[in-house]
RNA sequence: GGCGCGUUGGAGAAGCGGCUUAACUCACCAGCCUUUCACGCUGGCAUCCAGGGGUUCGAAUCCCCUACGCGUCACCA
């Protein structure tokens, strides 16, 4: 038994998706319960819109999840390096060697001759695909191209009527045949750098990756690197597809869905191990009736057989619920320390963890802590519900009301719990207790019947915000 | 259009031929708790598993067809 390897390969191209994040997390989990090695490797053979940026970024983001590779991009390891641009001369020998055994060729045509027969085809109701025009080019043939400085690509000759089934982890049996894939297809640019279906199987090979996990997207791309590791004469890996996250309307998670990648959440105050949780009950199932999981216990429980074949709805909700669970469980701060960045300017230290204890209970992400910034430093209240209203309208309010601030007013300290005492000692006084007895005070103070204590509210307030507010 | 994958409630899902009068979680609704709010707790929320045929003593679970959704058909990955 061959030990597991896998890896997550994503190409630079854009900060790290949701749906990638999810990708690497399974292949992690998989790589950990089964003892075995996961590795990064960037596939970066779209110079055009690869960058430096989206691969630290995407660097960053699995880091921050707690996603850690034990081999490639940074790190290295026995099959160095890990970029695919750095591996050029390797992709080139593998195409030789295709070449050499007749299994591949050099195609001369321009992108606008291969374009003009796509639109030619289509137009008859046929499937668009590489005809196989430069198959057997004479030699005089090949000059004369070279002569009007023609650069060639590497076409893969498609055997015709093969039957390729791939006995995928998730969705069992899935069989192609070979002339659906559209023609011989490029496995070398003209620019001498090879393409994704090229590459990946030469390095998963190469690498010893022993299983595949990876999008459905992929899916239909695995007949061409099946043909490409029988060439080649390889045994081709274990493969996997997970199916994809989907947004609201159920087409695949894209930009237009807002937030997508893992900074996005990581900006709005989301905790890793809350996205870690949620991005690992998308698409998989425990077997037991659990929700919440770290990723020690992920890594425990994790099983291939319980990833489910039918595509995710990525529902924002439980991802907010998973992260309140979170963040109610923080040390007080742990918080304080998140919350700190999303407020209008520094706070003192015993503040902010009177803060940080007050909305403990009322936030969903670090970033919720602004909406109570208004509230606290004495900006205008929004207008009351007609239901609060009603209630500041009652009878017993006005005498409260005014003893509470009375006793405000004599206060030294704006202290929590002295705030509290006075609150309770005007009840006795006045005789009104439970709700006639906090409501009109929360609403007087907050403008809203829902809230964090108000007592506690009230110390962050101070005397002065808590004074002019009673004024009614 | 070809090929492929999928379809259990508003969302994530369990279910692998009888234990299912379809778990569990989010959302939603009702109530309890807390002298307020929130947390928490309790209960409600699919007469039914896209639709239609079959196989079987018995099907959400197996087979076929239809519908719908999505993915993919690049010198992008």
């Amino acid at each position: 038994m061959n030990k597991v390897r896998v890896r997550f390969a994503p190409s630079p191209t854009g900060p790290l998706h949701i749906g990638g994040a999810r990708s690497a997390l399974f292949n992690y989990l998989f790589a950990k319960k089964e003892g075995g090695d996961f590795i990064v490797r960037m596939e970066d053979t779209d110079r055009e819109r690869s960058s430096e940026a989206s691969e630290e970024n995407i660097k960053e983001s699995l880091l921050w999840l707690g996603i850690n590779w034990n081999e490639g991009i940074d790190i290295g390891g026995p099959f160095a390096p890990y970029r695919q641009t750095e591996r050029l001369n390797t992709y080139k020998e593998a195409a030789q060697s295709l070449m050499a055994k007749g299994m591949a060729y050099y195609c001369y045509c321009s992108e606008e001759e291969i374009e003009a027969q796509r639109r030619q085809l289509t137009e008859k109701g046929e499937t668009p695909r590489y005809l196989g025009n430069c198959r057997n080019l004479s030699q005089d043939e090949i000059r004369s191209f070279e002569a009007e400085g023609r650069k060639p690509v590497i076409r893969f000759k498609v055997p015709p009527g093969l039957s390729l089934t791939i006995n995928d982890g998730v969705r069992g049996k899935v069989v192609f045949n070979s002339d659906e894939i559209g023609g011989d297809f490029v496995i070398i640019k003209s620019d001498g750098i090879p393409t994704y279906n090229f590459a990946v199987v030469v390095d998963d090979y190469l690498m010893k990756i022993s299983h595949i996990l990876r999008g459905e997207e992929h899916l239909s791309n695995t007949p061409r690197q099946l043909l490409i590791y029988q060439a080649l004469g390889w045994e081709a890996p274990e493969f996997s597809h997970i199916s994809l996250i989907l947004g609201e309307d159920r087409s695949k998670m894209s930009k237009r869905h807002g937030s997508v990648s893992v900074v996005n959440y990581k900006d709005q105050g989301y905790l890793p191990g809350a996205l870690v949780n949620f991005l690992a009950l998308l698409g998989w199932s425990p077997d037991k009736e659990e929700e919440f999981f770290t990723m020690g216990e992920l890594e425990d429980e994790f099983s291939l057989q319980r990833v489910s074949k039918s595509p995710a709805v990525f529902d924002i909700n439980k991802l907010r619920w998973l992260n309140a669970h979170y963040l109610r469980k923080l040390p007080l701060n742990e918080l304080a320390e998140g919350i700190a960045p999303y407020l209008d300017e520094p706070w003192q230290e015993e503040d902010l963890i009177l803060l940080a204890d007050t909305l403990q209970n009322h936030l969903e992400t670090f970033s919720d802590a602004k909406k109570y910034l208004p509230l606290i430093k004495g900006e205008s209240l929004p207008p009351l519900t007609p239901e609060a209203e009603e209630i500041i309208k009652g009878e017993q309010v006005k005498p409260l009301v005014e003893l509470f601030a009375l006793k405000i007013s004599q206060l030294e300290y704006m202290q929590a719990d002295e705030i509290k005492n006075i609150i309770k000692t005007c009840g006795k006084e006045l005789n009104i207790k439970g709700a006639a007895l906090f409501m009109p005070l929360r609403i007087a103070l907050t403008g809203s019947q829902h809230g964090p204590d108000i007592h506690k509210l009230a110390a962050l307030m101070g005397k002065k915000t808590i004074l002019a507010r009673l004024k009614i």
